[in-house]
DNA sequence: GCCGTTTTCGGCCCGACTGTTTTCAGTCG
């Protein structure tokens, strides 16, 4: 948890600089250290030992020094320096839109305002309109502000974006001439675990009728805003997703697409990179003088900055654009490349399909394998399986493989991992399954140490194939267990144990984050749909996305073998 | 505060929109 919080520290530095208008470089400059440090999947203390926190984007002498300090005394004091003098709620009446720096700073010099309820209460009085550069309008707009602030905007879960998404593309893509191109960009085309609202961008001869269809569809519940060729709605669905859409010329598609995928870190550290070079990156193209040579596909543009285009599930300014230009970008893994699934529930626990009409929807979907991984027995809400169920399942397996030529149904097991570490089946039958996979499903709340040991201990196990899910967290929902992961992470590397990616789009568990670092030390990750019902079978794709988000490539992933290559079991064997 | 195949000093992404202005500052993505 070091990271996050030395990483807050930073963002809050961040603004309180911002808000007492010192250089706004320096304050970009400390921004990113935020996100730097947000992001990273290594732990910051152990940099710090190693001497190598100046190897990092964005840190220099100064700040390894601020967070050399924050890990020796707990304090930064240039952060309570930045402190002095400055209400506590500022960070607050930052957050709403439409107020930045300069006027949160007016507001407190003038009216002594320092949280969002004196901020409304002002503006509620009218006492806003009579400063310098402020009217009727801002007044409104503060006070919306609040309301959206208020309303808790919060973020939709990956596939609520998806199927958003896909409903308005199909709806433009059925009115025949339409749109000629439609795609989603923003953090949905980069497949970040949690969306804000739906971007999508669209091409067509008539800009107008397109934004009159979309505004028109069966599916919005309300309409945000709508121009010539931008509109935002509201479509039903809860949350409620919000939906933007903006029109552009065909021949801007790919600079468009470019600018509007983001994020805007890559994009700054991009269109810097073509300053360098003596051009100029803008949502119109990329520009040498007043020449455009680049601006119909999103190629041409990284292909003009002597770069291949990079994924768009890259795009966060980690390491991305360093490596496009030295050709190191990783071959990333594709759903095509799944051959198998090694997480699912049938109606043996709490499933809701049969192991046969499993079998049969995993055949249709191409894949070569499918693991049937019931709950262990201490797991009775969900109807776990005692000892002697598992065995009856595994029979009852062999039965349905002996009908399959092309699919191999596999024996297993999401065994519990018990309070003490211990597992919830014994070794001779976790031995005769095909695939064993263990997860922590009570003691949630476990100090670092103990919830540490408890998955260091099943990844040392000598029957269990993978980690599931490994942080524990529900996205919304649950935070993640206090668990020390890069201790994990040795532990798997050490053992050959491999770890999940939960791709329930509640979960998403491996992080992506966490999967870049796993590849690092060579840590297979399987993939597993978690699914409880056939349909969910699909959902298979949002793992095969945090993987890309990982930087994982084919081989890092256990599912793309036409047979379940388990990295314990092959070692077992040779 | 960071950073360097034009720089160890002097830069640091780019454009649109809004509301307040009468030429532009602030905010946003």
């Amino acid at each position: 948890m070091t990271n996050k919080e030395i990483a807050q520290r930073f963002a809050e530095l961040a603004d309180l600089l911002e808000f007492k208008d010192e250089n706004a470089f320096k304050v970009r400059s400390y921004r990113r250290v935020a996100r730097v440090l947000e992001d990273l999947s290594e732990d910051v203390a152990e940099l710090a030992e190693k001497g190598t926190l100046e190897d990092l984007p964005g840190v220099g002498e100064a700040t390894a020094k601020k967070i050399a300090e924050y890990l020796e005394t707990g304090r930064i004091r240039r952060l309570e320096e930045a402190r002095e003098g400055v209400p506590e709620g500022i960070a607050e009446v930052l957050g709403i839109q439409g107020v930045g720096p300069k006027k949160a700073a007016m507001l407190f010099k003038e009216l002594g305002i320092g949280s969002v309820d004196e901020l409304e209460e002002a503006a509620r009085e009218h006492r806003l309109r009579d400063l310098p550069g402020m009217g009727e309008k801002t007044e409104q707009n503060i006070l919306r502000g609040i309301r959206i602030a208020r309303s808790g905007t919060e973020r939709m879960r990956l596939d609520v974006a998806l199927d958003a998404a896909a409903m308005v593309i199909d709806h433009l893509e059925g009115k025949q001439g339409l749109v000629s191109r439609i795609t989603p960009a923003g953090s949905l085309r980069r497949r970040r675990e949690t969306i804000g609202d739906v971007d999508l961008l669209a091409v067509g001869d008539d800009p107008a009728a397109i934004i009159d269809e979309f505004t028109s569809g069966p599916y919005v519940a309300d309409v945000l805003l709508a121009g010539e060729t931008k509109a935002s709605v509201v479509v039903e669905g809860d949350p409620h997703p919000q939906v933007d859409l903006r029109v552009v010329d065909a021949d801007e598609f790919g600079s468009a697409l470019q600018y509007f995928t983001g994020s805007q870190a890559h994009n700054i550290n991009l269109r810097g990179l073509a300053k360098k070079r003596g051009m100029k990156i803008s949502e119109y193209g990329l520009f040498e003088g007043d020449d455009r040579i680049a601006s119909a596909e999103e190629e041409d543009i990284y292909r003009a900055l002597d770069m291949a285009l990079i994924p768009p599930e890259l795009r966060e300014d980690q390491g991305e654009i360093e490596a496009a230009l030295d050709g190191s970008l990783p071959d990333l893994v594709e759903p095509d490349d799944i051959r198998g699934d090694f997480h699912v529930h049938s109606d043996w626990s709490d499933g809701r399909n049969t192991i046969e009409e499993i079998a049969e929807a995993a055949r249709e979907r191409g894949l070569r394998f499918v693991a049937i991984t019931d709950h262990s027995r201490s797991l009775t809400v969900a109807n776990g399986l005692t000892e002697e169920r598992v065995r009856e399942q595994i029979e009852q397996i062999e039965r349905v493989n002996r009908s399959l030529s092309d699919l191999q149904v596999l024996a297993g097991s999401e065994v519990d991992i018990r309070s003490d570490g211990s597992l919830d089946l014994p070794d001779d039958l976790l031995a005769e399954l095909d695939v064993v996979i263990a997860a922590i499903h009570t003691g949630f709340k476990q100090p670092r140490r103990q919830i540490t040991d408890r998955l260091v201990a099943a990844a040392e196990h000598p029957h269990v194939d993978i980690i599931a899910h490994p942080s524990g967290r529900l996205i919304g929902r649950r935070d993640p267990y206090d668990l020390d992961v890069p201790e994990l992470i040795r532990a798997c590397a050490r053992t050959g144990t491999a770890l999940e990616i939960n791709a329930n789009p509640e979960r998403l568990d491996l992080t992506d984050g966490y999967c870049r670092m796993a590849r690092a030390q060579g840590v297979r990750l399987a993939i597993g749909s978690d699914a409880h019902g056939v349909e969910a079978l699909r959902l298979i794709d949002l793992g095969v996305a945090v993987a890309r988000r990982g930087w994982l490539e084919k081989d890092d992933v256990l599912n793309t073998r036409p047979e379940p290559q388990l990295p314990k079991r092959q070692a077992g064997e040779a």
